[in-house]
DNA sequence: GATTTTACTTACTAGTTAGTAAGTTGTCAA
DNA sequence: TTGACAACTTACTAACTAGTAAGTAAAATC
């Protein structure tokens, strides 16, 4: 038995990086293991099927938003600084070895995935959602956005936006990422 | 031989119509075969490998949208009438059996897809976006559009919004999706 | 000190993948 | 009518896929 630190949670977080990188199609416990020198059945061991692993990895990721949104050095934020917060996130994601947004990576392959990914997805999605939709109507309270309609169709312009310019930013560069960060900031700041 | 009416263009459009629903990673030679009634190889014969097929299915789709835009019915019209012709693209995925954009899906897999599909691929995104921005800046001339900043960065804004709102429909569901485009005319349209 | 549990490895299976080589058959041109 | 060619099929391969069953060794528990 090889020591390990807590290799469940390794075998988590590449995983995750892996479906960042590549799409849930484009990666196998064949993958992980040997990036881990480990077995193939030692990943099984800990995540029977891959939908075991799909699904424990957007679990994982729904736990760290909550936390963090409900953390106060982001709950107590004003809402221009929660933005900038949360746009971080995916800057950090284009940073990072170029990944992409897990909620859109699993939605262009949401036909080809096990049912329960799907629900999960959906969830995930949803709570983002949520969060950005109560700090876009924050915001406007407070005079510190400027928009036209609905904060929730605004929070769902936005996490669209990101997720489509991380991928984006795949083909031609983080520079086209960051100007479209920019027009966001220009289409919303007062 | 059984015959098929030009098999190579019937090939070619349920090849496109996968990559948007299941993703590069997401068919294989197989489906194709099984669901044109025709063995493996006769694919196999037509595109030798699954680049050959992934870039004629990218090729064929610049091809139609040059056709598109430099054809008389799209490119005489009024600023906003184009825009409505170009969101009208999107909406018409949706509704194709909740497709998605081909750029997206193949930007998602971008790191487990051939080079030579990589380049195709920063092509057409290159020509997609070059098109909306002259269309925008256009259309601000003219008053037709209202927006802050470069037309290139609105540009790259409201493609990668229409992208990340297909994904998103997928999860979500199709008012999601109205409600996003409505949203984006909400911060142009004068 | 014995027993159970954890975290694996070894060795395997059945199915799928892209891709190939060689043969077949209908069509068309000379 | 013959020969070339297009459009396949048959039959195959090597590599990879998720997943399993049985065995092993160290560590934790009793």
């Amino acid at each position: 038995m090889v020591k390990i630190e807590n290799s469940k949670r390794t075998i988590l977080n590449l995983a995750e990086s892996l479906l960042q990188d590549k799409g849930f199609n484009g990666f196998s416990y064949a993958h992980i293991a040997s990036e881990l020198g480990v077995k193939n059945a030692a990943i099984h061991y800990h995540f029977p099927t891959k939908e075991d692993l799909g699904r424990a990895v957007i679990q994982h990721y729904r736990d760290r938003f909550k936390l963090w949104t409900n953390n106060a050095r982001v709950k107590d934020l004003p809402s221009r600084e929660k933005l900038d917060w949360f746009f971080g996130i995916y800057s950090s994601m284009r940073a990072d070895k170029g990944k992409v947004c897990l909620v859109g990576s699993m939605e262009v392959e949401f036909n080809s995935i096990p049912g329960g990914l799907q629900e999960e997805v959906q969830i995930l999605h949803k709570e983002l959602l949520d969060w950005l939709e109560a700090t876009l109507a924050e915001g406007r309270d407070a005079d510190a956005f400027q928009f036209n309609g609905d904060p929730a169709n605004k929070a769902a312009l936005i996490l669209s936006t990101l997720q489509g310019a991380l991928q984006m930013a795949r083909a031609l560069g983080t520079k086209k990422f960051r100007d479209v960060v920019e027009q966001m900031k220009l289409d919303l700041i007062v």
